[in-house]
DNA sequence: GCGACAG
DNA sequence: ATCTTGTCGC
């Protein structure tokens, strides 16, 4: 089970060409993709049809947040939500320093080993509230190669997984600019997601407004485990502000750890 | 060659 | 990711 990161790319690589380095990354996620399941698979239904069919209880969220003193200091932090009443029955965090920095196209060597392993201990200990689904902070196939953060951590937790980005990656011709002409395209007046297609057709995820307000944004794309169609219907269902809740207390609790943390460091 | 680039 | 105040509105 437990299974050891490749090495980061070499440390002192300020004078250094790094693309030679990625490439130990490029292929791990390549090797780690072939195992990437892009429909629905898992046991639980959306809504409880009969009573011995097993209902969508327990989703969770995870987020990553940083010192803002020394950049490298960071909480990990795992919540798990009740699916209906969206209140929190679980969290946990643990405090690390990392060493791998971060990458764009890369962000999971750097933040997936922290919240596999919150997940890990709460599987080890038999939690009843372990999640039948998780939401990420970062995004799923909506990624270069097609293996985002929520993959990566879906794959090696055999989880299915939703990515949720919060700002566009660029892929595959998709722009900013090229989102917001879409989105305004739409004549839609409503709360609404348009399809992210790319320049090659590819269907990456979508873009979606959760809230009525917000002109911004949020990215869905699909980890592990699931479908496109039944990961928007989960996270509208779970949006009470534009980003999902899970994620959002995560995001939330995650800081407020860490700052209490530095707030009793003072102190002493 | 230059710019863009999840968290 | 993080640094940051007030402000407009339900």
């Amino acid at each position: 089970m437990e299974k050891k990161s490749p090495e980061p790319p070499e440390e002192a690589s300020q004078s250094r060409d790094s693309s030679r380095d990625n490439q130990t990354w490029i292929t791990a996620q390549n090797i780690l993709r072939e195992k990437l399941i892009t429909e629905d698979c898992f046991a639980w239904k959306l809504q409880a049809g009969s009573k011995e069919e097993e209902a969508l209880r327990y989703v969770g969220g995870v987020d990553i947040s940083f010192s803002k003193d020394d950049p490298s200091r960071a909480c990990g932090t795992l919540v798990v939500l009740d699916f209906h009443t969206l209140q929190v029955l679980y969290q946990d965090f643990s405090l690390v320093t990392l060493q791998v920095p971060y990458v764009p196209g890369f962000l999971a060597f750097r933040e997936a080993p922290v919240l596999l392993q919150l997940l890990e201990k709460m599987k080890r200990s038999n939690n009843p509230f372990y999640p039948q689904l998780l939401m990420v902070d970062g995004n799923g196939i909506l990624h270069p190669r097609g293996f985002g953060l929520a993959c990566h951590i879906g794959v090696e937790a055999n989880l299915p997984t939703i990515g949720i980005g919060k700002n566009l990656h660029h892929v595959d011709g998709l722009t900013h600019s090229r989102v917001r002409e879409l989105l305004g395209a739409e004549e839609n007046c409503s709360e609404d997601f348009i399809n992210l297609v790319g320049c090659s057709g590819h269907i990456w995820g979508v873009a979606m407004r959760s809230t009525q307000g917000s002109i911004k944004p949020i990215f869905i794309s699909i980890g592990h485990k699931i479908s496109l169609q039944t990961a928007i219907m989960i996270v509208q269902m779970t949006c009470k502000y534009r980003v999902p809740e899970p994620i959002r207390q995560a995001d939330i609790r995650s800081r407020d750890y860490i700052r209490k943390l530095e707030a009793n460091a003072k102190v002493k």
